[in-house]
DNA sequence: ATTGAAATAAGCATAAC
DNA sequence: GTTATGCTTATTTCAAT
């Protein structure tokens, strides 16, 4: 699906402010209220948005401590098998294969430095991880939580 | 601030889907809309809930790569000092500085594999970049998009 | 201090054009 | 795409627990 200018001006008006009335965007970006949602509704049926979330600061809920845990496999371990085994443990909340010398990398998030260890024993424990390496997070510099900036490659 | 069982409920509803109305919430939890607009009120001002944003299809927008890339700095390079220079590229969507080796490790969508590179580039060209070490990804098993079972962390 | 109910104000959804 | 309209939701007020 192709996305124009204002579709572009929309998403990014959600990203920034999910709640954002249909008036609101449609007077930023010089458009009615009724096409707005009408755009909206197509972005969502096309699933350019997928959805609607609260962004939630990690502290506030005792997520306090977050690291990286590379994965290295044995043989020829499918990416599927790696997500259906990673997808188990809530504290994953980011999981991809990748290249170089680790097959995968987990982002977690955890209570604490020993919560972070029960994860990666865990992890550690599937029949076909090898090894880990993990790094633990020192200071967060920018987060993914989604910003306007970010809602669209720019033009360069 | 302490969140009690209500709060952490409605927050795993906010994360899940953020245009519920205060009605369905209320719905949910055994509470009035008003009862639920006031809590939602005071997570917002505590802070424990930020804002509210779109879940964006990333290849929808034309972000169809992504990377990591780790960071070696030289001698003591400050974490403000690596998080000002790379708040300056919109690519890079997360950043932190970790243990290990590595000094940092960023987060990173581009448009291709040659956006990717460019965007190397960019950040080996500071002046506290000693080198770089990057992973392409190959296949997303989990998203950081959040979803009710991150809302908390589990009981154990 | 926090809630629920009622009343008002605002925004939504759907029509029609 | 816009304008007009009934309907849902948000928000405020107030009494009660």
């Amino acid at each position: 699906m192709e996305l124009d200018a204002l579709d572009r001006a929309i998403v990014g008006a959600l990203v920034e402010d999910a709640r954002s009335t249909y008036a609101e965007i449609g007077h930023q970006i010089g458009l009615s209220a009724p096409a707005v949602k009408r755009r909206v509704d197509r972005l969502l049926s096309s699933g350019a948005i997928t959805g609607f979330t609260a962004r939630v600061e990690p502290s506030a809920l005792g997520w306090t401590t977050e690291a990286y845990v590379e994965l290295f496999c044995r043989g020829k371990t499918s990416p599927a098998e790696i997500g259906l085994a990673v997808a188990r443990l809530p504290e994953v909340i980011s999981a991809c294969t990748i290249t170089g010398e680790a097959d995968a990398l987990l982002h977690i998030r955890a209570k604490d430095v020993r919560h972070v260890e029960q994860v990666i024993e865990r992890v550690a424990a599937e029949a076909f991880v090898v090894r880990t390496k993990s790094a633990i997070v020192l200071s967060r510099l920018i987060d993914d939580t989604p910003h306007a900036a970010n809602a669209a490659p720019r033009a360069d």
